[in-house]
DNA sequence: ACCTGAACACCGTTCAAGT
DNA sequence: ACCTGAACACCGTTCAAGT
């Protein structure tokens, strides 16, 4: 009855919790969770990971590694258009691990695949034209969203969007209710989810692309 | 000998929450150590918050108080000048905190301050000339940026800025060692904490005004 | 009402012992 | 070498009992 089990490795502990965390999310992944999803005990794993902060930081290396092989292949006619489907492929992969947005802001280790990523990203505007000082604020200027995610603090939709906001509330922020009512009155039956995510990182990226290459040609 | 002892609230547990955030960072921030900095037992904090995350829903909230305490009177010739002036003042309240970016990030719970604070935000640009719809896409595109912080997945400084990067690594990313060079030539002796981070906030903050600006006049 | 001691169900991690 | 049982030092939180 004792099936012949796969000896464990760090690669394969990475690539249970990255399940784990794609299937309860991240506050599911603990190391008890992770041994028992690779039939063992919680002790065992600290033979091939050092600690838990070490689980996290190959889990976001490992992500980093998915995005750069995505990625490799990409050419297009301008830097802007290369960067463009770069981040918007490395975001498509964000989609498929919605914790891991969270992870990448919370660690504090470089990650190599992380660094490689920036890297070609660099050189893609370098070749296009960009000193490498100007290379150097974009990054910054980009933050996350080089990566593909954006750091939302506040959902309009969320916030307004329910019918059930509290008139107490609705005569604090008149601007908002100003604003859902325009964008309710546009387009009715969209108080819900009236922020499309997609097109909302694209016009952020287009506004940053844009005034990079305005720096760029002047 | 007993001292008359200030009677628990929820302000007061909130405050001192981030005094031990300020002082030792949040991961120091458990129930037993807030207990203790208000001279009182974990269980008696549950007749004030519900749990943990009502503690940190609640700090949010009070820090972003503060924020708008300190923005209220801020007037400015321009929408962009307001804005501006409002972000970067917002930002001096993260630099007196700076674990609340994280938990800011972390949250879900959405707070009446933050929603307020955008709420101004909104207002401003509609006055300045926004429609309602370019400024509802201005607040996603400015995201944390809004509230004074930027969210950096990769410091170049940290990346390559020290003189011990192995040639391996060097090697693997070429772009950023070419990038790193140029920089030290321009400033030799900035090899450390060559990054301004107040200069590139403002850097990239001034990208995504300039560019919602040239929009709202298009 | 406000506060608390003891207890419960978890964590991550160490250690000594197994094969 | 690789793995593990038991244990330790923490967590957040519940409950019944105090004033």
């Amino acid at each position: 009855m004792s099936a012949p089990r796969t000896p464990l490795s760090r690669d394969r502990v990475l690539r249970a919790a990255i399940a784990i965390a794609d299937a309860d999310g991240v506050e599911a992944l603990t190391m008890r969770r992770l041994a028992r999803a690779l039939d063992a005990e919680a002790m065992s794993l600290y033979h091939h990971v050092k600690n838990k902060d070490d689980v996290l930081d190959g889990v976001v290396d490992v992500i980093a590694g998915e995005i750069n092989a995505a990625v490799e292949h990409i050419t297009a006619p301008t830097w802007k258009a290369a960067a463009r489907e770069r981040i918007l492929t490395a975001r498509s992969i964000f989609l498929r691990h919605p914790w891991a947005p969270a992870v990448f802001a919370g660690r504090t280790a470089v990650s190599f695949e992380v660094v490689r990523y920036h890297d070609r990203l660099v050189g893609l505007m370098h070749d296009g034209g960009f000193s490498y000082d100007l290379a150097h604020h974009a990054l910054h200027a980009l933050g996350s969203r080089a990566l593909g995610f954006a750091q939302e603090l506040f959902d309009p939709g969320d916030a307004g969007g329910n019918a059930d906001v509290p008139p107490e509330l609705a005569a604090a922020v008149p601007n908002l209710v100003g604003m859902l009512a325009e964008v309710a009155h546009d387009d009715p039956g969209s108080t819900l989810g009236w922020c499309d995510d997609q097109f909302e990182f694209e016009f952020g990226l287009d506004l940053v692309l844009d005034g990079l290459e305005r720096l760029r040609t002047a």
